[in-house]
RNA sequence: GGGCGUUUAGCUCAGUUGGGAGAGCGCUUGCCUUACAAGCAAGAUGUCGGCGGUUCAAGUCCGUUAACGCCCA
């Protein structure tokens, strides 16, 4: 068989895929409590950037580890129809034919849409096949599929039938570029340098004004009132009085409202009930009238008069100021620093406007939701963003669901064209209810599409039926996704699934990090920072790409992503193979393997199936822990420093020709064996280098499971882990550290062929160099060791002190003492300090007393260990 | 303005109940040692942001302060 000398990927992962998938292995198999894991679906027109990369391998690691755990494993998988952004898209082709939406028609645009989809929209999901992602396909969803849009229907008709939707006008967040209102949470805000302009208001009755300062000074078209705080005693006479306002000759009232802060500005506040939210609260208040200035795009209407019509609101900002200007009504201007509302998706700037939306009235829904979280049933993590749901929670406010847009769950709502009856029903009703018409309308708004995301445990699940998946898979177990969107989806999916099923739909839900360049920047389109996760598994592979990310990122951190980062999975995947390769090379010869029972194990035997067994444990633990970052840490130093560092090197005399049939025969399996299950613990992280090592040691070394990916995770065997044997290896390990780093410091080339005298402390120890005296003359390339408790040093020689025994190298003529005294005077400096450290506390007599006795027995052996070498390396400067 | 987070080796960061400061990369030195130069071996590197406190013992707990970052208003 010929395996080449470096791993590449690409013959590999495609193969390994298409395997799994046909054979079905991603569907939940056998019976037993399931586990199930939601994927956060990505938009239809998205396609896969680093933070996807890093979500869905968090999940991938997770589920395929479960799925080992012999749990029914299900990672239900599917993308969301991403309104907004869809439509966007496809308006921006018609653009290039000359065409706008509106000039189609709503049919027309829709079916683009759909085309588009069909096309198009399993792009992501290829890519998250190539991440090597182990979703359930059979069940992909998608929410505008028949099953989820029944859903959306039914839950919209519930939710009105218990009152907990209405419709209403308010001051929204509207984007005039994506024409649509926006929920609060996809309103982003950023500091922006503004100006505070104060603008004079004249008396209605003549003889002076009052100041005002605004923001916006446009939207004084629209004002109604000046507003002053009733405690101010500057403005108490003002109160009642009426002013002229400037451009317009519109008269308007000075009231009086606690909402005015005194301090800001000039304490008057204009105020413009249908362009401001404070204002609309205000005017409510005051019975105010609502003046809309602005049409949907932004542009001033005829309300504003006909000198602004049709003008951008910020050229009419420009206007209003130069006409102020020229009327002296404008007084200071400040600098001023503000936050500014910008669209999620085009990042225009938000314009508060007034408009008839939809609501959910979010209070109801909340209380148990907190209850969940308050009594652990739902738990974050980490455990800080439990506060940041809290506090949404608790000041949660009602949810605006209409957009208007056309690509979407239309609202099932119906208007009588006649007596303007409002019905909402699941089905287009016949006729009017009230006067029997049947002329009737439906509302033109779609839903917000996180309100079919928030359904997404039960509406992928085919509720509203009580189907078996239903039955058996909900509640989910965990919930793995960004912080950013905890209020979007997360906090909506725990309040729909308890009212709905009157279930949590997950018990855990974990936060991680955002994916950062290696300066510290977010990855963003528009810095161009973010690499094309594509173009990397090309170069290095998934598994190389997943490892490096799962690595570098410990639980609910961000990950500074690098090139250099890459070359950790890289060279990781490269030093697994090359071991499999030897492994390989060297079992082209082999007989039959031994069975268990027949194997003669040694000390690296041992060793190495105690350190397999202790560090299974670990990793299993983390996985639980959901600490991936430090089970891949503890699976790479077992395979690189202990299996491939010590073992594989060991191992490299007892395969040789002339080695006894049973000492080769059982390095030989252990290497197999050792490497199989190494695969194992691997295999949630590096699924496809796993997979393909694996299956080939599986054709000599006979394994029950079709395949990796639904083998058994090793299980540990506490017998197995021996600390007598891994504190004999670690002796071996540190002896020949010391003959090396002897050899270093006499700067030996690895050519010369050295004798070393061992001077042991115990019978124990003895034995130990005797029987394994091959380890020392094999990794620190000694020719001959004498051995025991009595031998003589040998003079001139360098010495090195380990633990409680002396090793020795003669060297006639290299020697020079003064240096070697130099050397061994450092190590006794640092020894003495750390004894005279150890001593210090021995003799505190509070530490003596408070301390818990096993750690001043601790202490106590480390004195005994320390004080040993300072003596020894003591005698042995005397010595030269 | 309110809340949260971060500050540990040159860089990026681990460090879970307080008890011998760690990893990856980088750096120095020597090696193509028959699996791997994407490698091997040996090594150097820290006032754990500052100050104060609790404790026999603090990177870890408490208070305070500074810088940076994020979220909300």
């Amino acid at each position: 068989m010929e395996i080449k000398k470096t791993y590449s990927p690409q013959e590999i992962e495609d193969r390994w895929y298409s395997f799994w998938e046909s054979a079905g292995y991603f569907a939940p198999q056998g019976e037993g409590e399931p586990f199930t894991v939601l994927i956060p679906p990505p938009n239809v027109t998205g396609i896969l950037h680093m933070g996807h990369v890093l979500n869905n391998t968090l999940q991938d690691v997770v589920v395929r580890y479960q799925r080992m755990q012999g749990r029914p494993t299900l990672w239900l998988p599917g993308v969301d129809h991403a309104g907004i952004a869809t439509q966007n898209m496809v308006e921006k082709d018609l653009a290039k034919e000359g065409k706008s939406r509106h000039e189609i028609g709503r049919e027309a645009l829709l079916e683009r849409i759909w085309a588009w989809k069909h096309e198009k929209g399993d792009i992501i999901i290829d890519q998250l096949k190539l991440l090597g992602a182990s979703c359930d396909w059979s069940r992909q969803r998608f929410t505008m599929d028949r099953m989820l849009s029944r859903a959306v229907k039914e839950v919209f008709v519930s939710l009105y039938e218990d009152g907990l939707i209405y419709k209403g006008k308010y001051i929204i967040n509207w984007c005039p570029r994506c024409v649509t209102a926006l929920a609060n949470d996809e309103v982003e805000h950023a500091d922006e340098k503004g100006k505070l302009w104060q603008v004079r208001y004249p008396y209605a009755s003549g003889g002076g004004y009052v100041t005002v300062a605004t923001t916006r000074p446009e939207t004084m078209l629209g004002d109604v009132a000046v507003a002053v705080n009733p405690s101010d005693k500057r403005y108490q006479q003002l109160i009642g009085q009426e002013l002229l306002l400037p451009l317009t000759n519109r008269r308007i009232p000075v009231i009086a409202d606690d909402y005015v802060d005194k301090d800001f500005g000039t304490g008057c506040v204009k105020v413009t009930p249908a362009h401001d939210p404070n204002d609309f609260e205000i005017g409510r208040r005051h019975d105010l009238k609502q003046i809309l200035i602005m049409d949907e795009h932004g542009r001033m209407n005829q309300e504003a008069g006909a000198e602004f019509a049709g003008l951008d609101r910020f050229a009419a900002r420009e206007k209003v100021l130069k006409m102020l200007a020229e009327q002296d009504l404008l007084g200071k201007i400040e600098d001023h620093e503000h936050a500014v509302g910008h669209c999620y998706r085009c990042d225009t700037v938000i314009e508060p406007y007034l408009s008839d939306q939809w609501f959910v009235k979010m209070k109801p829904l909340a209380e148990e939701a907190i209850r969940v979280v308050e009594d652990g049933r739902v738990k974050f993590q980490p455990e800080r963003w439990t506060k940041v749901y809290m506090h949404w929670m608790n000041n949660i406010r009602d949810w605006c669901i209409s957009r208007q847009i056309w690509w979407g769950h239309r609202i099932p709502a119906y208007y009588c064209e006649e007596c303007t009856h409002m019905m909402v029903a699941k089905m287009r009703p016949e006729f009017c209810t009230k006067c029997g018409s049947t002329d009737l309308r439906q509302d033109e708004d779609v839903l917000d599409t996180w309100f079919s995301s928030w359904l997404w445990p039960f509406s992928t699940m085919g509720w509203p039926d009580e189907t078996e998946d239903l039955q058996r898979f909900l509640p989910t177990n965990v919930l793995i996704t960004a912080p950013e969107i905890i209020y979007l989806w997360v906090a909506r999916m725990i309040m729909s699934t308890l009212h709905f099923k009157n279930m949590i739909p997950f018990d855990t839900v974990l936060l991680h990090g955002t994916v950062r360049d290696d300066l510290g920047r977010k990855m963003s389109k528009s810095l161009g920072n973010s690499p094309d996760p594509i173009n990397i598994i090309q170069k290095v592979g998934a598994d190389a790409l997943r490892f490096s990310m799962i690595f570098n990122t410990p639980k609910g951190a961000d990950l500074a992503y690098s090139d250099a980062m890459l070359e950790t999975g890289r060279n990781f995947a490269n030093k697994i193979w090359n071991a499999y390769r030897f492994i390989m090379m060297n079992m082209e010869s082999i007989p039959e393997l031994p069975q268990p029972e027949e194997l003669e194990l040694e000390l690296a035997d041992r060793w190495i199936i105690s350190r397999l067994n202790e560090v299974s444990r670990q990793a299993s633990e983390h996985y639980e822990n959901l600490r991936l970052n430090d089970a891949a840490q503890c699976i790479f130093q077992f395979l690189w420093d202990e299996y491939c560092s010590w073992y594989i090197e060991l191992a490299k005399d007892r395969l040789k020709e002339d080695a006894p049939q049973k000492t080769k025969l059982t390095a030989k399996y252990i290497l197999l064996d050792v490497m199989q299950a190494g695969m194992r613990l691997l295999h949630p992280i590096m699924p496809f280098i796993s997979e393909e090592i694996w299956q080939s040691i599986k054709a000599l070394f006979p394994m029950p499971e079709q395949a990796l990916i639904i083998a058994k995770f090793p299980q540990t065997d506490d017998a197995l882990i021996d600390p007598a044997i891994d504190d004999e290896m670690r002796l071996m390990q540190e002896s020949i550290t010391a003959i090396r780093n002897l050899r270093n410091q006499l700067n030996l080339p690895p050519s010369t062929q050295i004798s070393i005298v061992v001077r042991t402390a115990t019978n124990q120890q003895n034995r130990l160099f005797e029987d394994y005296a091959q380890y020392l003359m094999r990794l620190a390339k000694v020719i001959k060791i004498e051995s025991g408790e009595e031998v003589s040093k040998p003079k001139p020689a360098v010495s090195a002190v380990v633990r409680n025994l002396e090793i020795f190298l003669p060297l006639a003529g290299l020697i020079d003492p003064e240096v070697e005294k130099a050397r061994l005077s450092k190590q006794l400096a640092k020894l003495e300090k750390e004894l005279s450290i150890i001593s210090r506390k021995l003799s505190n007599k509070n530490f003596l007393e408070h301390a818990k006795p096993e750690i001043v027995e601790k202490e106590q052996q480390k004195y005994t260990e320390v004080n040993t070498k300072v003596e020894l390396t003591r005698a042995q400067i005397e010595d030269l």
